[in-house]
DNA sequence: TATTGTTATACTCTATAACTATA
DNA sequence: TATAGTTATAGAGTATAACAATA
């Protein structure tokens, strides 16, 4: 009501907190050469080695064909791998190379860094509740095929 | 769909949820014309009423660039107004009108519906203390979206 | 000289639909 | 017939830079 921003309500708080973060995530990653898409698709792929694209694009959101000019320019800077799944050959699988898993820990770094700047005006104890919380929300959408706090599998 | 993109990072968990929200939300605004940037502008002006174009574009962290063919767009549909300031003859100020009031009114009722939907499997005490730690953490960003008593620079 | 907003141009991201090759 | 991925096409959104009017 008074504290914020205009936005009283859930979903505007959330989407103008996670703006605050992106943007200044856009920055950062611009300078090494990758954009927010590709960051999403690299990490998604990070927690699920040898998806398929299809399973990627349900993931993300987003339709089959925003997948594979990602994919194609991933594999071209040596990032992804494309591999035909044996059992269904229309697919493809999608692994993170050496290359990839060093533009990971580029991006994890960066991120880390990032949340230092941007929540060090928040208590370490409300961050980690932040965290909790969040997590718990995501873990209440129905039909994710990553179990919440699972990692990579 | 799901939203669990494994994240266990704060500005990662922030951006997946805040996706989820956003991914409802473009498909619910399309079916009224509404795209999401045309929605973000029309609240943040609905918060900071006469606002100038540029500090519309501060708030919404864009380029200047990027708010004229919004508001063009809004201003052929009828929601906004441009009045030249008097004080700075280079300056639109920029009002709602009544048909921008009433699409205020259909967002924030979208917005509630959408909460309802994609918060439902999260404890009402849950989401209150997310809402006031999000806005702990908004408060704690200078230049975010509308601190009530520091109004534009 | 600095700033507000516009024009010109280009890029990223994504959608829909038609196509292929598998299933 | 249905699905995975690609190609073709289109549109939204935004950035940078050059320009106009005004400060």
């Amino acid at each position: 009501m008074s504290s914020d921003v205009g936005a009283t309500e859930l979903g505007e708080l959330l989407q103008a907190a996670a703006r605050a973060f992106s943007q200044r995530g856009r920055a950062r990653f611009g300078e090494h050469g990758l954009s927010p898409a590709r960051v999403r698709l690299l990490t998604t792929l990070h927690h699920r080695p040898g998806g398929r694209m299809r399973d990627l694009a349900d993931v993300l959101g987003v339709s089959g064909r925003a997948v594979t000019p990602l994919v194609d320019a991933l594999e071209s800077d040596g990032l992804v791998a494309r591999t035909t799944d044996p059992d269904d050959r229309r697919a493809f699988r999608l692994t993170l190379t050496d290359a990839g898993l060093g533009a990971i820990e580029r991006i994890t770094s960066l991120q880390h860094t990032i949340s230092e700047e941007i929540f060090s005006g928040l208590p370490a104890a409300d961050r980690d509740r932040l965290g909790h919380l969040l997590k718990a929300f995501l873990a209440t959408m129905p039909g994710q095929p990553c179990p919440p706090d699972s990692g990579p599998r």
